[in-house]
DNA sequence: CTGACTCGTGTTTTT
DNA sequence: CACGAGTCAG
């Protein structure tokens, strides 16, 4: 009966998906080239493991986002549905997430019995930049003749380490040359600061998975966690890091169950300790491995297929696949040549506008860019012409300084223990810094008995008015059972409201961010949840936070190239396709990084289905770095566009591109600015 | 010890 | 231009 019903839903599955995705146990490694159909294959494959009659329960299926994990199960669901098994929310009890986020799930349940307290909080990369910061006044490195490196270079060692799985002198020799006079004060940071997270029941990034690897060490523990799942299935593989990989070895030792999909060519997470390794020696690692590559194409035209695969063709290494498409030839990429950036927000709206007459929904169009603040001037333009969009990348909200500002009052309720929290929170008041505030927390972590010991505690005048407040404010949150994460919200910002106004020159915006926030609270459980789901999933855009987004709306999309890792459109504009952005001259230091560099540019392209546009403005304004703001110089069309790969674009330039009527404008426009620099330089 | 101030440096991508 | 480090007056 299960088998009819397979039969009848794989129709839409070719060959080697079809393979992939009725494999059995034994390990299975899938190459799915860009746009091959990765996720239908995945979806299928987890469709088919609860056809044959594994319970949801058993399967891990482990995501690059939790989006991803939501999106794939939804689709799991619909597949389902179409046989006579039985039907939705059986999927809900698939295990699907990050690899941090279930990390986290499995140490909530398991933890104790490695000392760890259920109740643990989760540092995001500032909150343990800032913890880095605490340890390191704690131990006196602050008075060192030398440069001590910034909390964040701290923070990338330290993280290098965990996720590469190498120890310190390895790291700091082969990605932190400069920093190998602080070696011994680095050793002697990262010892205190384990030992500091400890104390506060914290948990950083890396130790979700350290735990978690931890747990997997015990013979007795691991066992129990294995014999939890008869399937783990990794997407996105290649973005994987050492220690993931051997947290997999460890879960499913013989490779039995397991099922890994990804593709070399799209590796751009080397900055985070993943390396294209996993992928390549996973055969070699699980004997027995089955391989299936997918080759066809259902995303592009063979317009676009040909650059790219030109793109990819010019990497010094990695799988030969031969992407090939069955779809009409299409329309020929456009490698556009732009007089300055003005005129590239000119063109990339007119195109934009043009194809949303033509039907195209502004949905259905996406702009991707390098670095978050490469879109800033685009940005600024689309709001003067009411063009809505919503941006993925950068700076999220739940980073801003007013929002953690309230999230610390938050985890100091859930956690009393915890030292970042707690410190911000406190040097919120007036007449308290870093200082008292050290003391404070450690009056807690030696005196049992919730927060008793502050009650006492000598301050000075200035936070004396402050005071009773906020040990009301921590005294509501602690109460047993805990009030209603609404009420929890309002009552902090009622207390930081007033705080709030005297810390920022802008409080308005701030405060309404405030109220959003308080506005997403039914959405969670509870005050763990959320906290657990801001640290490892934040709400990734602006309208993620700004509510359940009406559905008829419009809204063109802008997004970095790493957070369109997954997805496709219809029409895609990769702007400052320049050298320097990409490759960023961040990333030119060795040939691996630049190689790196090429495989986004090489993910940008493969994002478009129907039409591709490339803009390299020739005048920058301003210099890339440098503190002369008012010079200009010439930018060099991205090095990743070879001839050989130009052969497959049509080239113009902007000005012709957009018409009769764009053409005039431009040109004002670029003379006007060229003129005004010109006076502007005869001062500088 | 805190908080307002100045000076100099360096600037990506994200779980 | 923004952020960190260093200086100095309450």
């Amino acid at each position: 009966m299960a088998k009819a019903a397979d039969q009848g839903k794989l129709r839409d599955l070719n060959e080697q998906q079809e393979t992939a995705a009725r494999h059995g146990d034994s390990p299975l490694l899938i190459i799915a080239g860009a746009g091959t159909g990765k996720t239908r294959t995945l979806v299928h494959r987890v469709a088919h493991l609860i056809k044959q009659g594994t319970a949801p329960d058993r399967i891990l299926l482990l995501t690059f986002t939790r989006r991803a994990a939501a999106d794939m199960l939804r689709r799991v669901d619909s597949v389902l549905r179409n046989t006579d098994i039985r039907c939705t929310s059986t999927t809900r009890k698939v295990w699907g997430g990050t690899f941090h986020a279930m990390a986290a799930r499995l140490l909530r349940l398991y933890g104790k019995s490695i000392g760890l307290e259920p109740g643990f909080t989760i540092l995001d990369r500032s909150d343990s930049e800032d913890l880095l910061d605490v340890v390191r006044t704690d131990l006196n490195l602050t008075k060192t003749e030398r440069r001590f490196p910034k909390k964040g270079t701290c923070l990338a060692i330290y993280s290098a380490c965990v996720n590469a799985q190498r120890n310190l002198p390895e790291v700091i020799a082969q990605q932190f040359p400069w920093c190998e006079d602080a070696a011994d004060d680095l050793r002697q940071l990262f010892t205190a600061y384990v030992d500091r997270k400890a104390e506060a029941a914290v948990l950083d990034y890396g130790d979700l998975l350290l735990f978690w690897q931890g747990l997997l060490h015990d013979e007795l523990l691991a066992r129990r966690v294995r014999d939890r799942f008869d399937h783990v299935l990794v997407d996105e593989y290649q973005d994987t890091n050492g220690l993931q990989a051997d947290i997999l070895s460890r879960l499913r030792p013989a490779g039995t169950g397991l099922t890994v999909v990804g593709d070399d060519a799209q590796s751009i997470y080397s900055f985070r300790a993943a390396t294209v390794r996993n992928i390549l020696d996973f055969p070699k690692h699980f004997p027995g491995t089955t391989v299936v590559k997918l080759e066809q194409n259902y995303r592009s035209t063979p317009a676009i297929l040909a650059a790219t695969n030109q793109v990819i063709a010019e990497a010094a290494e990695g799988f030969a696949k031969k992407l090939w498409s069955q779809r009409a030839a299409g329309h020929k990429p456009q490698l556009v040549n732009c007089e300055d950036e003005d005129e590239q927000a000119d063109f990339v709206i007119q195109k934009i506008l043009e194809h949303r007459e033509a039907g195209l929904q502004l949905k259905q169009q996406a702009v991707l860019f390098r670095t978050a603040h490469h879109s800033t001037l685009l940005e600024a333009e689309l709001s003067r012409r009411n063009i809505q969009f919503v941006k993925f990348g950068g700076l999220k909200f739940i980073e801003t300084a007013h929002v953690k500002d309230l999230m610390a009052l938050l985890r100091l309720a859930e956690n009393h223990h915890d030292l970042v929290a707690g410190m911000r929170a406190l040097t919120l008041l007036p007449g308290i810094g870093p200082k008292r505030s050290r003391q404070l927390m450690n009056d807690l972590l030696e005196q049992p008995g919730g927060f008793k010991p502050w009650h006492a505690a000598k301050l000075p005048a200035a936070t004396t008015d402050r005071w009773p407040s906020l040990l009301k404010l921590l005294d509501h949150l602690c109460r047993d059972p805990e009030p209603d994460l609404n009420s929890q919200i309002h009552l902090a910002r009622t207390f930081y409201e007033p705080l709030l106004e005297d810390k920022y020159e802008n409080p308005e915006p701030r405060s309404r961010d405030l109220e959003q926030l308080e506005r997403l609270a039914p959405r969670f459980a509870n005050r763990r949840a959320l906290l657990a789901e801001f640290a490892l999933d934040p709400p990734v855009s602006t309208e993620d936070f700004a509510g359940p987004p009406q559905l008829d709306e419009d809204y063109l999309i802008l997004s970095t190239i790493h957070s369109a890792k997954g997805l496709e459109w219809k029409s895609v504009y990769l702007i400052h396709a320049a050298d320097g952005n990409i490759p960023s001259d961040m990333a030119t230091g060795s040939a691996e990084q630049v190689e790196e560099e090429r495989r986004l540019f090489y993910v940008a392209l493969t994002r478009a289905q129907d039409w591709l546009y490339v803009c390299s403005p020739l005048r920058y304004y301003h210099l890339p770095r440098g503190p002369r703001a008012d010079q200009h110089g010439y930018a060099q069309l991205t090095r990743f566009m070879s001839t050989s790969v130009a052969r497959h674009f049509e080239q113009h330039t902007a000005s012709c591109a957009a018409g009769e009527q764009r053409l005039d404008n431009a040109h004002n426009k670029a003379r006007h600015n060229h003129i005004r620099n010109h006076v502007k330089s005869l001062w500088s």
